[in-house]
Parts: structure tokens; sequence; C-alpha cells
DNA sequence: GTGCTAGACTGGTTGAACCAGTCGAAACGC
DNA sequence: GCGTTTCGACTGGTTCAACCAGTCTAGCAC
């Protein structure tokens, strides 16, 4: 299954049912089998089905009441951002896909820069000292062109950025986001935003935390991922079905002057 | 225990376990007892401890390791929203709490600002009607000083004003919100923001709403917050040790009117 | 000393039995 | 015929006892 890491029966289980549920094959409102023909039916016993269950009505996608059964609930209602990461992985709607993209672009930019304000006012002589070094690299990986490193430190940059604002509530909030962003960048690696001020953009930001500069710091965030989305925006729309299939090739990083270049996704279908 | 629906034993133990991890009791890297151990600790088998371990699991409380145990997570660096209601209830800690809500409230602003802009460009005439009956209730109970119906129904506002928006994202983010608002107003029935304004803050965002006017509508809820997290932040750092107790009396509604009074909370201990 | 092995942990899985709510249909009483 | 009661057939909740399967370590063999 995509649960590399624990190969656990009641997992896998777990992991199949979120996706049955996120996707829309079973609707909220639904009741789910008797656990024992549950159990039956994924080849396993009840008690390891249940630990399944559990953790089910733990991400809030099913409720179970004694005596009635396991129905499943509406998470588009009741549900959190954990849900995130395993919705976008699981959707068979590429509209609704694009829809929910398009949602998150202002929140990520409200919460950047919400980070970024608290960064400035609460980095200690560590966090900056992180952020330099990060930069350092980032910067070094943009130049060579190399996309993978580059959008792989950028989460260990996003992560310094958020730690120097020393907000547990910021913290909680970008984590999920952080994890779907994670996902996006494993199974669509092709999927990056080279945009050439990405350099400039950093050094703006880390300059303004040091001197302690809030507005300088906010605006430079602001300008650099309203450029960033509008690409992103750009790219959504065409993309909305699913198998869309465009332009597969990584473009060279920095080669472009003016205009910053989008990989679209590209479906990668896990055999199930 | 706390969990007054459902008395699940396995519940209770992942709310009490919980409760141990969120208050500090039970240190991150800190290694828990084996499963058997916990099970007779606790007065029960293993299955059943086995599915409040998964539910820790499936928090980000725990990480379960085949063959090494389960150790206590760092919730502050890998939790989410979900943990914010349950992590108010438990912490110990008053000036931790006062931190906490403190960086609540501009995150909390930024929500409903956003929620308010998508409220204005979506907002269906179902929508409207919605909003506008949910307003003439609020505004009658406030208008006699009913700050119990006020604080219910303003969750139902704030529900209303988020489908208004139609947007999943801001749904889930918003709901961890909501969950640790419903507990606050059920936990300290006292502490409500009673502000002048309130009703003409309703009106004017649904005017707003219904005449699609964006800048209006968030300047509106911009300004309203920022009176109501003046007031809230006045209150918040007095009140920073726990067992604080002050006025506790509901003051009538509507009678002042040029400041807002704030309850500040008392603590209401749960029987353990 | 180094390397291997055996054992004593750990969680993972299994199957069966029984307890306890919930609901509906059949039986009963009127 | 209709309302009420009761019982049975579901549902999940809990318990037990055994065994499988990783992980670590102490101690043995070299």
């Amino acid at each position: 299954m995509e649960e590399a890491r624990n190969a656990n029966i009641a997992d896998t289980i777990f992991v199949e049912l979120r996706r049955k549920i996120l996707c829309g094959e079973l609707k909220a409102g639904e009741r789910l089998s008797g656990e024992r023909e549950l159990a039956t039916k994924y080849g396993t016993n009840r008690n390891t089905l249940r630990e399944a269950v559990r953790k089910l009505e733990q991400a809030r996608l099913v409720t179970v009441r004694h005596g009635q059964g396991v129905t499943v609930a509406d998470f588009r209602k009741t549900g959190t951002l954990d849900l995130l990461s395993p919705f976008l992985q699981a959707s068979l709607d590429g509209s609704e896909i694009a829809h929910v993209m398009e949602d998150i672009l202002e929140p990520r930019v409200l919460l950047l820069e919400h980070a970024t304000r608290l960064a400035v006012r609460r980095a200690d002589k560590g966090d900056i000292e992180r952020l330099t070094d990060i930069n350092d690299l980032l910067i070094a990986a943009f130049d060579s062109g190399d996309a993978g490193v580059v959008a792989r430190g950028f989460q260990r940059w996003l992560d310094a950025l958020i730690d120097a604002g020393h907000s547990l509530i910021v913290r909680w909030f970008a984590n999920p986001m952080l994890d779907a962003y994670r996902d996006m960048v494993e199974r669509y690696p092709s999927l990056w935003v080279l945009e050439p001020s990405f350099p400039k953009h950093l050094r703006d930001v880390i300059r303004a935390i040091s001197e302690g500069n809030e507005q300088v710091a906010i605006d430079a965030t602001r300008a650099y991922y309203m450029r960033v989305d509008g690409a992103l925006r750009g790219h959504l729309q065409p993309s909305s079905s699913r198998d869309a299939d465009v332009s597969p090739e990584l473009p060279a990083a920095g080669s472009q002057d003016s205009e910053s270049t989008v990989v679209p996704m590209r479906r990668r279908r896990s055999p199930t």
C-alpha cells in the first residue's frame, strides 16, 4: 500500500477505508458492514479490524455507536486539515482538486505572512543562523538548477521559518499543509515553481528578520507568493481533468529572466 | 470522565493518556510501559488498551514501533490544530495557555477575514437567508442580555459564515478552532466578550455580503475584532495564573456605551 | 576484542466467547 | 384492529489466551 513505513494490517485497512471515504466511494450517512463481516471481507479478525475503525473514528471519518454500527461521517463538514493530504491523494474528482488547490493558495500566503511576521518579532540568534544556513544551501541548489534539492530544502526553510515564530498555533496550523506539500513533491516530483526571484526573496526575508523590519518582510513575502501563485493558477485551470499530461520534462532552473516556469502535475497511479 | 457521550473504556483511557501527554506529565521521548503492563495498570485487557493507543497514534501523540514499544511524540513539533481544544483543557501551565490564547487571536482574525471575503464572493441566496435568520436571533438575544444564548447563537453564525464561503480548506481550518471555542464557552460559561457594537457588526457584514462589497465586509470584521481582542488581551495578562478568580458575575449586555466588558474565565475543576 | 546467538523483551495478529446497547418484528392484551 | 410488550437478532464493547514477529542485549564462542 501507500504507507511504506508501517505494514500493519490495521493501518493498511485504515488507509484503504479512508481512501474510499475521501474519494466518495463510501458516502456520508452510509452504513458500513458489521465489524464481523468487514473483518472477513478484509481477510483478518475482528480485533485487528477494530483498530482500523478506531483510527477512522479518531480522524472523524466515521461515527461509531453501540448497537447501531459504523456510519460514514460528512468529512466535508466535520473534517480538519489533517485530511488535506490524504484527500488530495484519494480524490478522483479533478475539478474538486483544482478548487481545493485554488482555495489553499490564499490561506497559505496568509499563513506564511503571519509566520514571517512572528519570525521578525521573535526570532532569536539561533533561528536566524538556521535560516541563513538553509538559505545558503537553497541558493546553491537553485543556481545549479537542482529542482529536487530545492524542493526538499524549501521544506526545511519553511520549517525553520515557522520555528522562528515560536508559536504553537502557527506550527499546528502549518503541519498539515506541510504534509500535503511533502506529499505533492513526492508524488509529483516534476511539480515545482521555479521563480527567478526565489533567491532574492529568501535574502530579503532573512535581512528583514535580522533587522527586525516587519513591513519589509511581509511585503517581500506577499510579492513573491503573488508571483508564484499567479503562475500556479495559470497552470491549475487547464489541468483540471485528472490525467492531463502536459510538458512532463523539467525545465532547467534560472534560465528564464522575467517569467516563472511551472511544471504541471503528472498523475502517478498507484496500483490498487 | 470528561467524555459524556461515549463511556468506552478505550476512549476513557485515550483521553486520560492524551491529557497526561498534553499537560507534560508524560514528556516527549519518554517510553510508555508495555501494552500488557498498561492494560493491567488501567484494569483492562490488552485489546481494549491497544484501541486507546491506536487513537493516540492517529492523533500523533505517540509513535509505536514493533519490538521497541510506544514512545511519546513531541506534539509541540508534530501536532495539528486538533490538539488545540484538548491542549487548552489539559495544560496546567497557565502562562503557556495565555501565550497560546494570545497567539490564537491574530490567526483567528485572519481566518474570519478570509472567511468573510469568500462569503462575499460566493454566498448564494440560501446562505444570506441563513445568516439573516441567525442575525435576527442574535440581536434579539443580545438586546435581552442573554449572554448564553448569544454565545451559542454566535457559533451558528460562524458556522453559517464559513459555509457561505464554500471552501473545504476554510471549513477544515475553522473546525478545530470552533471546537476549542465550543469547549471554552462550555467550560467557562461566564467568559464572553460583550461588545456594544456587536449588532452593528453583524448588520454591516450581512449588508456587505449581500451587496458584494468585499472591502466593507473586511473592514467591518477587522475593526470589530480589533476591539474584541483588545478587550480580551487586557484581561488575558492578569489571569495568567490558573486559578485567578475575578468578578465572576455576568454583567448585563448592552449597558455600556463605549467600552466592552469581559468576564474573565473561572476555573471549573472536573473530578478526576 | 569481535561476532554470533539465544532469550527476553516489545508490539502484531488471531479466534472465540461473552457482555451490552438498539431496533424491529412478532406476540400479546385490550 | 390497534397499541403495548417482549423477545430475538442484529450491532459494537470487552475479555481472554495463545501465538507470531520484530528489536535489543547480555553472554557465549571464537
